[in-house]
DNA sequence: TTATAATTAGTAATCGTTATTAATACTAAT
DNA sequence: ATTAGTATTAATAACGATTACTAATTATAA
């Protein structure tokens, strides 16, 4: 884990990532918030959201939004994509390859720089289609 | 356009549409909302807001949103790629060919229905390359 | 025209997120 | 160990994009 001098491994930072690497479910700062509690009882939103961000700076962690108010957020920082069912909302990942020569491709195509990219599929689950 | 009985083209909803398919800048709501006050001055910004969702509704228009705090539309409803530039924000459309059997792909190989998908890159655009 | 319901302007409320602040707790140097 | 310095915290207030509400207006079809 690369980390930056001056920072510190709190026992809230750590419950926040444990929490995060422990679920592959893309939870809401929300939803984090409430299992941290059960770890540390009185801890707060705001420390949720601050380390949330710190840990997304640090590149431990990825934060998703899907056309929701609210973002979602990814234990695994290794690029991958994501099926959306916009039926039930939930976020499911998807074992397909990486096109991992597209940013270049576009780099070359355009002019731009390209850093990275995201592929997103959005359609009814599995399991939504069953209770039709 | 595809009408759905019992709506009507307001003077207001015709600005906003107009006021998108003029530009391919993929501008926020409060953008349009000062375009459109520029043709109906006391125009609201709730109208505004009830018109781009009613519009997307009708597949006239898309709402793009790209981890800012506020989304972005798009009077291109014909899917396609965005380029987002990480230092201006500034969000171009890519011309690049769509991956027109890959929701079918993802479709086959997980089971679950894909109805569209989105591609993103992120990075620095041509522009802020210049002044560095 | 007229009746009906969609739409509007104006404004208040909502909600996810961010900023503020005083108190706390690591960390390193004495 | 004791201290000084500073990152971090809990609690709470503030923020900003969006949505909901309401009475007045207006498009549309009969």
């Amino acid at each position: 884990m690369a980390k930056k001098p001056g920072t510190r491994m709190t026992k809230q930072r750590q419950a926040i990532l444990d929490v995060l690497k422990s679920t592959t479910s893309h939870p809401t700062a929300d939803w984090i918030y409430e299992e941290v509690r059960k770890i540390i009882p009185n801890v707060s939103l705001g420390t949720i959201y601050r380390n949330l961000s710190i840990l997304k700076e640090m590149g431990e962690i990825m934060e998703l939004d899907f056309g929701s108010t609210y973002s979602r957020f990814d234990g695994n920082p290794v690029n991958h994509y994501h099926f959306c069912c916009t039926k039930c909302n939930q976020v499911i990942d998807l074992d397909i390859d990486i096109f991992d020569t597209i940013d270049q491709d576009v780099s070359q195509a355009t002019g731009h720089i390209v850093n990275r990219h995201r592929l997103e599929f959005y359609g009814i689950c599995k399991d939504c289609q069953k209770d039709d």
